[in-house]
DNA sequence: TGTTCAATGTCGCAA
DNA sequence: TTGCGACGTTGAACA
């Protein structure tokens, strides 16, 4: 990994165009050739950037670059999509080059196949005494997140989202007409259940007779560490 | 801007829970006390970060994480939402801090509201001899791209897309569906028009009676450029 | 401040 | 390779 801190401008064409103005920045060129220009400051997406499959090359500034100061320019060229990044540097205040070597990459807990896996052992958080068919139950249109009886019997679709909006609930309606022509089925009830359920969503869910169910993550880790602290 | 490289374990709790094996990377500390954690590829995104507002503190280890050869300890904690990322520090390998000030910020052209904009200028591309009725026509559940009328003065509803997918065609239906309502514009007949269309998209669309027109970004900007070079 | 919608989205999985 | 949905999505516009 090279960084340099430098006076840039950078031009950017490609599936849009972009232009950064003369400033001071970071230039991270990364050890498969990706270019990344920061700002110290925003959040962490860079000013603009090249992703790899791409090569940079330098380029000596002619005449009339040098004479505006330029004194080097990059271009970082997309392999593929043709995309090109061009930088064109002014003062270079810093350049250093690091040996890294792979990384193991990052291990996450806590995202929707989570809650979707906590949601199927505890299906009475769905409704009083029900009980799971199957998670990921099959339909034409693609599985549904959970599928359960209550306690009477007649079957509950549901569709688990870490935040629920309006696309969600379009989901599961088109999944709720399929499974509604199903005689061994129908009638099919739909619940919504989420960590976060937006307004819109809720009102659209409602008004199609889709109950709404919020989720505790925390509260339902809980329930499962205790759990497997029985065994 | 501080640039560390250094040897490192990283822990992060939020959102969700998140863990970085030992390895050696870069870390940024931005002005605002935010964090970012890059390894040497992969893409823009750094394997781990914080983002502002949040504090950046430093620890140091306890006996037992001193024996297992942590140098120092970062805390980095979400000022709102109280996440939390710990950065164990191994070994450092190489630490700067540069001046950078404040960046004059990006530039772009060529995004959704553009395409809108030139498909407004010409209509044309929609339907032979079509006149736009106007842009961002409001209905109860949010304002339609365009509404233009064809030559015979029957009512289109366009939905503007950079990229067409399945949740543009169901945005367009509901709008249609409402539009239709309308006895001053019914029939309304729809129009989906993007730079690029996913096939499935246009299955549905078509297969709702809604015409896909693909645009041409580049063109449509030539001929905006014509018409201003009039002037 | 909260909500909605686009994004050079990116990323990961499965067909 | 393409399709599809989740994401610690992020970010901007607008009410």
């Amino acid at each position: 990994m090279r960084l340099v801190i430098a006076r840039c401008s950078v031009d950017y064409a490609g599936r849009l165009n972009a232009h950064l103005p003369l400033a001071t920045r970071l230039l991270m060129v990364k050890q498969d050739g990706s270019l990344l220009v920061h700002s110290d400051g925003g959040s962490y997406k860079p000013l603009n950037w090249m992703s790899p499959p791409c090569t940079l090359t330098t380029e000596e500034p002619d005449e009339e670059q040098r004479a505006a100061g330029i004194v080097e320019r990059w271009r970082v060229a997309h392999t593929k999509t043709g995309d090109n990044l061009v930088v064109s540097l002014y003062e270079v205040l810093h350049d250093t080059s690091h040996e890294l070597g792979v990384d193991p990459g990052l291990q996450k807990d806590g995202v929707e196949a989570d809650l979707q896996r906590l949601l199927a052992e505890q299906v009475e958080l769905i409704d009083e005494g029900a009980t799971l068919v199957r998670r990921e139950y099959p339909t034409a249109i693609g599985p549904v997140d959970l599928l359960v009886r209550d306690a009477a019997g007649a079957a509950i679709a549901v569709e688990v989202k870490r935040r629920g909006d309006i696309d969600g609930v379009e989901q599961l309606t088109r999944y709720l007409e399929l499974l509604g022509r199903d005689p061994h089925l129908s009638p099919v009830r739909g619940v919504f259940a989420a960590q976060e359920i937006k307004p819109q969503a809720r009102v659209l869910a409602e008004d199609r007779g889709i109950r709404c169910v919020v989720l505790d993550y925390e509260a339902m880790k809980g329930v499962d560490d205790a759990h497997l602290r029985l065994f």
